[in-house]
DNA sequence: ATTAGCACTCAACAAGAGAGAGTGCTAACA
DNA sequence: TGTTAGCACTCTCTCTTGTTGAGTGCTAAT
């Protein structure tokens, strides 16, 4: 049914496609591809190949553009991922395992990076906060009447908030109670810290009631607060490059995808792991991404995955950017690993 | 030279244009308006305000466009700006008000809705970290051999860094550490922390060295890397339905113009404070922004002053952003006042 | 000083005429 | 039987042309 001329084919009319973003004819197959076969030959392929339903034609007299069932074969059939080039790999690799204090510009490098390199942009999503492990409380004083709450994670996020407190508290009560805190919640997930063991704290430490209800308060706030996903999109401009996207109206509807954060997080996490994961158009679920295709892959780490891609038009360049993805996913991980 | 009638004419003009984006002609002027004139004399007068610059016609044909210098004379002779409605007001008391925990959400929100009632993209810009008050410095251990400092400013904005530490350093000497640290800054500007005192530091407590040289390291680290503005830019999305942004190279011009967040801190700080600066089309130094205009104010807060801001075209309701923009910095700043 | 009248200009739109690219089919060919 | 040349046909794209309508500037009348 689909013998090694039929792909061969599909390829030259994907690639010549993906390039160009026009419809290829037959002639032009032939040409390109410096094939031993008239364009009439082609032809009659090529009608094998629509009516398989890995080609279609925009109207009678273009010539053929890939179907997402096209695309969807290529790159379950016969796509190799194309890796980075020795120079690219060397910039991700400097970028990355170089200057790693904040967690916040990592993220934002990693973007950047996916985005100059495969000229897609490319999106982050952070897994929550309070699914990561838990690794100290610290009340500290500020100006009168005030302090600081700092919660810190495994992987040295950090949330805070400020709070009252009665003037008259001393830094060595701050500091004991924080204690007692930390015995209790120390290496432990973020969610499995339930308010049960909350009240169970507050019973023990039930001296310093005003401090450490409002202490518990910020917490459960925190917690609630903290527990979304976080989303990061990068190089969204480049997407505006793509000659589909040269009407107004797909613009707008593409940025305001791209503002949508809600809409991202629910990106299913079909990727158990290893896998990068492709969706071709109308195989996305949310209506609004139906137009564009997604690369993308889950990665270990904060103890739970985040998610990292590339998002494009249907025509893209699948190779390249499943190898990029892969690329920078290995990466991360070992970074991960090794804090 | 420019009388009542004028005046009024100019008006009719500007406001028509503002709202259509169309060229508008002297039909058009005296029906609107019901005025006791023929189009005739209107176009008279017409041909007068072009003479003076005021107006401009984009081909012999067509309407009138109030120019550039239109816009400025109206805006400085005889604009009125608008305030916010009552529930608007309201809702903007209520934002800043009500839930002032983090900074970061206030910022975020205040630029939400400064765009959301304008309909223009807004912009705020952060004064750098250093030149604020600083407050606390903290060590607090982490896991064996790692450290955090925390460096907290008056305004509760965070910063912190992770460090290497001996592993045989007690909690109490990295507390004692911190406590000389506090000693001499406290209460002192970020900027006027020089690297003399830092020195000085090292050798008081030249016991500690290795801790101390990390912190020392860290600092300098951190007070360089804070030392800049932040600008926030929200609700870009706006400017797309701007019928001036219809075509594709001027919105990838724009979006570029967006991300590029040098050139947002290269704005003149021209306002002392107080007035609502505008800068209309090619008023602006940048040349990526002559395409568009400015309405924006500085703010008291940080010890320094901040810019808030919206943009759109040239042809934008001045009066509406003006009074927008003045309701929020003067809320901003009673808030940060409180503070 | 204002206005009516009129000829003139110019962008915007629609209709029509090629041109060009590509197809499908048929018949010839190896 | 698979491949190829030839050819009529289809359809988009582009360029041209004509038409319409809004708006102007000028002149002469009020």
């Amino acid at each position: 049914m689909m013998d090694e001329r039929k792909k061969q084919i599909l390829e030259s009319i994907i690639k010549d496609y993906v390039e160009t973003a026009e419809p290829v004819g037959s002639r032009a197959v032939v040409k390109k591809h410096a094939l031993k076969l008239s364009p009439a030959t082609v032809r009659n392929e090529m009608a094998d190949l629509e009516e398989m339903g890995f080609l279609e034609q925009p109207h009678t007299s273009a010539g053929r553009i890939p179907s997402e069932r096209g695309f969807r074969y290529y790159v379950d059939c016969m796509m190799e991922k194309e890796s980075l080039t020795e120079p690219e790999a060397q910039i991700l690799h400097d970028l990355l395992l170089e200057n790693m204090q904040e967690w916040s510009t990592v993220v934002e490098r990693t973007g950047h990076f996916l985005s100059q390199i495969t000229k897609y942009p490319s999106f982050i999503i952070l897994p929550p906060f309070n699914l990561s492990e838990f690794r100290y409380l610290q009340i500290l004083p500020m100006e009168p009447g005030k302090a600081f709450i700092f919660l810190v994670s495994d992987m040295g996020t950090i949330i805070h908030r400020k709070i009252d407190i009665p003037e008259t508290i001393k830094e060595e009560d701050l500091r004991s109670i924080s204690k007692v805190f930390n015995q209790i919640m120390r290496n432990r997930r973020m969610d499995e810290i339930r308010k049960s063991e909350l009240q169970e704290l507050r019973d023990t430490l039930r001296k310093k009631r005003r401090v450490i209800d409002r202490t518990l308060e910020a917490l459960e706030h925190m917690l609630e607060e903290s527990g979304e996903e976080k989303v990061v999109i990068s190089g969204a401009l480049n997407m505006l490059n793509e000659p589909e996207f040269k009407d107004l109206e797909r613009i707008k509807r593409l940025l305001a995808v791209m503002e949508q954060d809600s809409l991202w997080k629910g990106l299913v996490p079909d990727s158990i792991s290893e896998a990068v994961d492709i969706r071709i158009g109308k195989e996305n679920r949310e209506e609004s991404l139906q137009e564009m295709s997604l690369v993308f892959t889950g990665f270990k780490g904060f103890g739970d995955v985040g998610k990292i891609g590339l998002m494009g038009p249907v025509r893209m360049e699948y190779w390249k950017a499943a190898g990029a993805i892969e690329a920078v996913r290995n990466i991360v991980e070992e970074m991960l690993k090794r804090l």
